[in-house]
DNA sequence: TTACTATATAACCATCTGGGAATATAGTGG
DNA sequence: CCACTATATTCCCAGATGGTTATATAGTAA
């Protein structure tokens, strides 16, 4: 008797596909770490980051999108911070399956 | 005097990237939300996910070329595990994302 | 008002992604 | 060998994604 995932169960993997897909691009992660340890405004993410201001705009409004960043405004600037508690065991995680595939390809080799 | 990202941290980002890529997509969730207590086979995933044999066999190359499944041959079948001990930790946290996202909405409409 | 700065948005385009259908590969049993 | 089953791979195409350029918006300052 095979057991056929639920609806609930395909919309909740729906939601958190979206939060990793906001998640999943090289410029949003540095941008997440960058943010780790306090707020920044768009120009010192854009300098930070090295790109243009209007990709790093679209970018930021992908992340703002599904509250993994908040934003601030005071005067000109609007001021980015990352509203993820669990970021660091977040890229732990990462980190970790990147290291043991590492260390897997390398002693394949021997 | 802005700090520039340097290009170790970019290295960085991109392979976190890839793994966070594999990971993005609401099927691919679904399989290893299967996985998470045992392994099980291509079939039984087909079955439990609901879609072509095709089509779940290149989701699954996607997430074994990351490290995130490993697999066994036995017979005609081939059997999937979760390669991720921080599978459940890193499920939480994308959920509390998801949660605080939707309860800042609704507190929004008040 | 005008000029300037910081940020967001729109329009466009090349590339990537994901799914279906068909086909290939590999193991099993006769 | 042939027929069958389980899985992987290829080809094709529609739609999504990401970057660049140009433009719009909003706040500041004179």
């Amino acid at each position: 008797m095979a057991v056929t995932m639920r609806e609930k169960e395909r919309k909740k993997c729906e939601l958190q596909a979206e939060v990793l897909k906001a998640l999943a691009h090289p410029l949003r992660l540095a941008v997440m770490q960058y943010l780790a340890k306090e707020e920044k405004c768009v120009c010192e993410i854009v300098d930070y980051v090295g790109t243009s201001q209007s990709n790093i705009s679209k970018h930021l409004s992908i992340m703002k999108r599904v509250g993994i960043l908040s934003d601030r405004k005071e005067g000109l600037s609007v001021y980015y911070r990352l509203n993820m508690p669990c970021a660091l065991s977040f890229f732990q995680c990462v980190q970790e399956i990147i290291e043991t595939q590492l260390s897997e390809r390398s002693a394949a080799l021997r």
